[in-house]
DNA sequence: CATGAATGAGCATTCATTCAT
DNA sequence: GATGAATGAATGCTCATTCAT
């Protein structure tokens, strides 16, 4: 289901409360994941009472996937609002790369919740979740293939797995950030590194070498 | 605590029961999920009973906890047994590529629990799981650090975000495996189009085009 | 309570509304159960709301007692309406044995609802209710009566025991239909039987020859 | 189900604690009916908690269904052990007549109770529940059955109707005690006028006028 | 060393009813 | 007179853990 049905008729306050309890409840689940929060945990934050909670959702299930649907706009929003040159590829993919790896950076900590807790959803539910992650890996994968239709990248290129290696990588700052911290300090580095190295690995032999120009003029 | 404390005095009867301990609550878990297994459900699939699973084991934590133990030991195993041939960076980096491969797809799903699980684990606990990883890594940092010296590793790789890379790279092949069902078929394919886009990202420029030719041949 | 109190003053609406709220509550009290129907199903069912509900009812078991009211009213009605004639006592009885059975067959379910859920009324009510029954009791044991001072029913015959046993079988219909689904097909061979062993029952031992004319003429 | 799962080993104590059970849920359903008695309600008056009453019973419906079981047994074992003169059926009939009666009244309560609420059982069980009715008609039937055979009983009596009736005018000191006694002071009473009625609505008609007799003579 | 039985604390969810507007 | 929103109190049930034997 991709509604959550309420009898509350009021579409704002439906809007508002539900809001609520996606900060209180992506707060909890944060803190002591999924299965140690109570939903009497989550109304105990909330300006109203559990039986009221109820009235805007109907499951604990449900608030996971309104906090899940959450992040899943925000991406999309963030990651729509990402301009891309459509004339130079390696440079699109750099700023494509860049503006998620800023995404992840913002949303760390829900990326984890949601890799942790994706099974407590419906199948269905779980879906529509990776489905989202589409509306990424496609921005990188068209590039990609204009790189590849251009000369630019490697034939021999899967524009789908380099468009989900570079997803899975900038998903590592936050999953793996403690392992990060003893390499690189910021994601500014860390972005850095990860794009020469991405990039690198698909540009077409002959390129590489009048790359090193273009990073060098960087 | 890496050691789980127990009042029993023999101490191959406690490895006894905790093998089977081990066996039951990892295939419970990794088909319910460590929340949905009670352990009720552990103690009855085992030859002994409740009370007496208690007399191995201080609390279900434990029980997760021995779970990771046994995956860490598993796998750090099959590494050690990687032989790497120290005078081929790149060749080498390949053959330890491949085996991590191997061993996530083994343990494929596994590490999916682990990944999900994680946070029950008291901190330390925590720790000691991620630190197991470097078990990993360092076999890829010190391949990359070897290359580098040869100078067949561009000389502003940081290895160990590199290694790092590497091993998730192989995770990917456990946690979306979904996602790339739409794009190889099997490891073997995975591995080979891991392991060209990695290396070639991490190749000194001058050697991309000879790689050119060592892939061709392959 | 008889009189279910109300603050709305129009007493033309109370009665509508409640007319609205009985038919309602009975379909669902049949369909579920007293029970299993929660007051916001039947609000829903209702062209107002929950709380307009409770304007023209202060609880749930007004609701019952309500329906209960309209299931007693209706009963009364029908079996006013059975014309009896005085001069012939054992006739009279097969026609108000008849009667009854027929409305028993009419209120099945609504027979079978009151005899389940009668004690969730308060005493006083459920008190009425039991009452209420007196009307068709009335009936046959003016009969009987009628038929003891005519010689026509003996001497011995508790008239009022005879009423209740009369009341009784006919709800047999009610309450115990798949048993009797083994013995009987339809209400009238029901009713043929009953009416036989039931006036057997009573008649003077003299008279039960005599009736065997009457009975092979019909 | 018939048999209600447990995972207590030792049989006996598990007889002896569904007893208990037992008896608290028989007293609190008669008081307050089913669903205003909580499991907590029957914990509590029983010498031991409720999760551990949830060792021995595995719902709600099983304890109801565990009081519909004694009830069964008890009068099934107080039936068995009416003796039936096979040579004299209007003699027989009266003596099953008065023991039932006599288990009714014993039963009075536990009567009504399921009466009440058998529809909370789930159907098989309330198949079960019903079907006992027969170990009690079978014996009324059988009887009738032999008289029709010998000529006591008119050829024209439908065997299971009568014995349901019979099985339901007993059931009518259970149901309509109130009524009753309005008419008859104890079931003695009660026995021997239904007896009268019943057994005069069977015989033959010859046979009515010496029954005059016999019934003198008692 | 093993085990059968017990339990305190907790959980998600529901519902009859009320009140401010 | 109507209604949308709110809520206190319960309810059936589960589970990790302990202890007497």
């Amino acid at each position: 289901m991709n509604r959550i049905p309420t009898t509350i008729k009021d579409p704002e306050l439906v809007a508002q409360r539900r809001s609520e309890i996606i900060d209180v409840a992506t707060r909890l689940f944060l803190e002591r994941g999924f299965h140690k929060t109570s939903i009497r945990d989550i109304a105990r934050a909330c300006p109203f009472n559990l039986a009221s909670l109820y009235m805007y959702v109907t499951s604990k299930e449900d608030i996971l996937f309104l906090v899940a649907q959450q992040l899943i706009e925000e991406k999309a929003r963030a990651m729509a609002a990402v301009e891309v040159l459509d004339d130079n590829p390696a440079e699109s993919f750099r700023t494509a790369l860049k503006s998620y790896c800023r995404i992840v950076h913002e949303y760390r900590p829900h990326i984890r919740l949601l890799y942790r807790e994706l099974d407590v959803l419906t199948p269905e539910r779980r879906e529509i979740v990776m489905a989202s992650l589409s509306s990424v890996t496609d921005v990188f994968e068209r590039i990609v293939r204009k790189g590849i239709e251009k000369g630019v990248f490697g034939r021999d290129i899967e524009p789908k797995l380099v468009a989900l290696n570079a997803l899975f990588l900038c998903h590592l700052w936050s999953l793996h950030a403690r392992a990060l911290r003893a390499v690189t300090l910021n994601i500014n580095e860390f972005f850095d590194m990860q794009a020469k190295i991405v990039l690198q690995g698909m540009l077409t032999r002959e390129l590489v070498a009048k790359e090193t120009v273009v990073a060098a003029a960087r």
